[in-house]
RNA sequence: GGCGAGGUAGCUCAGCUGGUUAGAGCGCAUGAUUCAUAAUCAUGAGGUCGGCGGUUCAAGCCCGCCUCUCGCUACCA
């Protein structure tokens, strides 16, 4: 493996819009502490960047909502979020923020290298536009009426009832989230970064000299190189944002994907003079942690701007980890299924290394995992108390039993000794090489190993018995246990900092040596420890409760507002809904259409005609149940091609409340052709 | 429909370029033990490695088809 000079590691920037979850954690922050900690611990030069992504549609429209700026938002959730980081122990050298001054430098900056390299291609494109407040509105900011469940408050890019995503154009009766006015199509300019361009460097780069990436991230990076890269929108028309630095972009502003990841640049720049060794040397490492919904970003998008731009270095690794559950349920921000970082904190004071130690051992590496507060329980009974916690606290109660606290000095050594410290020499290797590859769950089983190493030979060699007959043997013994003690200490802070620390002050130590663990000697003979307390408490079945309980309530809650109907549609005319023309008719044929997942080819007869319509209904129903049924047609509605076939009509259908589709159906056999009004 | 990742003991997961009786932790059962937060230690039960077919002297690992889960993507009048 290629040494480096230094370590330049980033975490996947919080949006704030909203505080820090589990699934965070679980996934991004507490294995990049982990890793980062251990670098610090060999003595590596390492940074440990993090920040708050303050830009984007989605805070805008939350200040709006809340009758605030969007400062006001990003501050107060930076402040949340920055807060709950520092308190739960992620060690950063800097957490930043992208509304920051420098950023806005930085980022203007990067932008205008690439323009003036001529990177950048121009396009025009018609926007809606509002007249009244003269400005364009981002899909976020034009609601209308979704095409597909008829919901009346989708979203330009996505309908939150259905949950189809939708761009601005497919709404019906589109209106501004600003005025309520009806917007209008208007040109405007922006620039692309042509990523197509760079398919070629991006395919030699990753796919043939980064296959040792983990697979999930190789297998989407290739999955979208193999479909093709293109041009992606750099800039926008929003005035939340970093502007752009060009006289013709007056009231346009970086796209926050752009701004976002040279945020991670900018903190580093606040924070050392001497930036750029970490960011233009070949033989600093970068690594970035992030989520799997950012692979694109960091291993494509972030990657091609850095090498066209120049200067800078690229990734080494960007170690994705999948997402984390909760009781098998996926985390929502919006319907409020998650443990929160900050109420964590309250709930369960001077906890953090159980949450620590548990996200870890169950971290979402290779796919999907699930939190639940029942395994959470297990792990810190069965596992922090039992075996860790419990393994501390009978060496330093037979310590200060024995010899009142003091070390003891060792007699001759036994093959059982010999044993524990190559046993412990493998534990090491095991570990460094764990955490060098990222598989950071391993990593804390082989430091568990260490108390169970500890526990068995308290067992073995039962020293409260040997202490009537050999009080020499009794020594060597306490004296063995006492360094697996402080090599758990030395081992142990990357995963448990808060923990050891303490266990640290109980006997007494030295900051150490991540190498000297070897020796066997990090208490000296005659060495006085302090008083022994428990590391670790049970955690019983009401405080689960309590939080079950919790999850229960929105459970509920969600369930409750899920039953909304979607409001009454503005009044028409008789003579608009005669308009319509809507006949009975029979299902004669069905065929699934080939190559699409929700398409049904049918013929139907409609009392005038036999002909064809396309329907979107294959998730509901099987194609040859459904022949000889009757329903209803719009028979007038204009013939669209589908899928190649041309559809002339639309069969009615009623939208329930989970988004499932059902037939509208004469109760008994009526006439084909027969009008409905 | 296309692409990607995953489907291994009750649960959570390891299994390197295919090679002897498929591993770990938790849970469970039995025994030992009391220094320790009813914690510890030992032993054991438990798997047709998603299904079917193929390549091979030999497949959890390679190939084909199917199926389920997650993600991206196309389609949705």
């Amino acid at each position: 493996m290629k040494e480096f000079k230094r370590y330049t590691v980033t975490t996947a920037l919080p949006y704030a819009n909203g505080p820090v979850h589990i699934g965070h954690l679980a996934g991004v922050y507490v294995p990049a502490d982990i890793y980062v900690r251990y670098l610090r611990l060999r003595h590596k030069d390492v940074i440990f960047i993090g920040g708050s992504d303050e830009h984007g549609v989605p805070i805008t429209l939350k200040a709006r909502n809340e009758g605030v700026t969007p400062q006001q938002v990003v501050d107060r959730y930076h402040n949340i979020i920055k807060e709950s980081f520092k308190k739960f122990g992620i060690s950063y050298d800097i957490y930043s923020r992208t509304s920051s001054q420098i950023h806005h430098e930085t980022a203007a900056e990067f932008f205008k290298t690439l323009y003036d390299k001529g990177e950048f291609v121009e396009k025009i494109s018609k926007q809606y536009f509002d007249e009244a407040e003269s400005q364009f509105l981002a899909d976020r900011y034009i609601i209308g009426t979704c095409p597909k469940c008829e919901y009346e408050a989708a979203y330009g890019d996505q309908c939150e009832n259905c949950g189809s995503s939708l761009s601005p154009e497919e709404l019906i009766n589109p209106r501004s989230v600003i005025s309520g006015n009806k917007p209008i199509l208007k040109e405007t300019k922006h620039w692309y970064l042509p990523l197509d361009k760079y398919e070629n460097w991006l395919k030699q780069w990753i796919l043939e000299e980064h296959k040792e990436w983990k697979p999930n991230v190789y297998g989407q990076c290739k999955s979208w190189l193999d479909a093709g890269l293109f041009p992606r929108a750099v800039t926008r028309d929003l005035d939340w944002g970093v502007k752009v630095p060009l006289h013709e972009a007056e009231n346009k502003v970086l796209y926050v994907w752009f701004d976002a990841p040279i945020g991670y640049i900018s903190a580093t720049k606040e924070l050392r003079p001497d930036w750029e060794k970490y960011w233009k040397d070949a033989e600093t490492k970068l690594v970035h942690f992030i989520g799997k919904d950012n692979i694109v970003f960091h291993c494509i998008i972030f990657p091609s701007m850095l090498k066209q731009e120049g200067s800078y270095i690229l990734p080494e690794n960007v170690p994705a980890n999948e997402f984390l559950n909760l009781e098998g349920d996926k985390i929502s921000t919006s319907r409020n299924w998650a443990v929160w970082l900050h109420e964590y904190l309250e709930d369960f004071p001077n906890k953090q290394d159980v949450l620590r130690y548990v996200l870890c051992a169950n971290a979402p590496e290779t796919k999907d995992s699930d939190f639940t507060w029942k395994d959470f329980q297990a792990r810190n009974n069965n596992e922090l108390v039992a075996i860790l916690g419990n393994f501390i606290n009978r060496a330093l109660v037979l310590t200060h039993k024995y010899y009142d606290g003091k070390i003891p000095v060792p007699s001759e050594i036994t093959d059982k000794e010999k044993e524990i410290r190559e046993e412990i020499l493998k534990i090491k290797s095991d570990l460094e090489k764990n955490i060098e590859n990222y598989k950071f769950r391993e990593a804390l089983k082989d430091f568990m190993q260490i108390s169970r190493i500890g526990n068995k030979y308290l067992a073995d060699t039962e020293p409260w018995k040997l202490i009537k007959t050999d009080s020499e043997r009794v020594k060597t013994i306490m004296y063995y246990s006492l360094q697996l003690c402080a090599i758990s200490v030395v081992l142990g802070e990357i995963f448990l900092p808060f923990s050891m620390e303490k266990l640290r002050n109980m006997l007494n130590m030295e900051k150490t040596d991540w190498e000297d663990v070897l020796k066997f000697d990090l208490l000296k003979p005659e060495h006085k420890i302090n008083q022994a307390e428990l590391l670790f408490e049970i955690i019983d079945d009401a405080k689960i409760e309590e939080q079950l309980n919790k999850l229960a309530k929105t459970k509920e809650m969600n369930e409750s507002s899920a039953k909304t109907v979607s409001p009454q549609k503005e009044e028409i005319t008789y003579d608009d809904f005669v308009k319509q023309d809507i006949r009975v008719a029979t299902i004669l044929e069905a065929e699934k259409v080939p190559k699409a997942d929700k398409l049904v080819k049918l013929l139907v007869d409609t009392g005038i005609d036999k002909r064809t319509i396309v329907s979107g209904i294959a998730e509901y129903y099987k194609p040859e149940e459904i022949i000889g049924k009757q329903v209803c047609v719009l028979v007038n509605l204009a013939p669209r091609k589908l899928r190649g076939i041309e559809s002339a009509g639309m069969i009615l259908m009623a939208t329930d409340k989970d988004g499932s589709l059902k037939f509208v159906s004469p109760e008994n056999l009526t006439a084909n052709g027969s009008v409905i009004s």
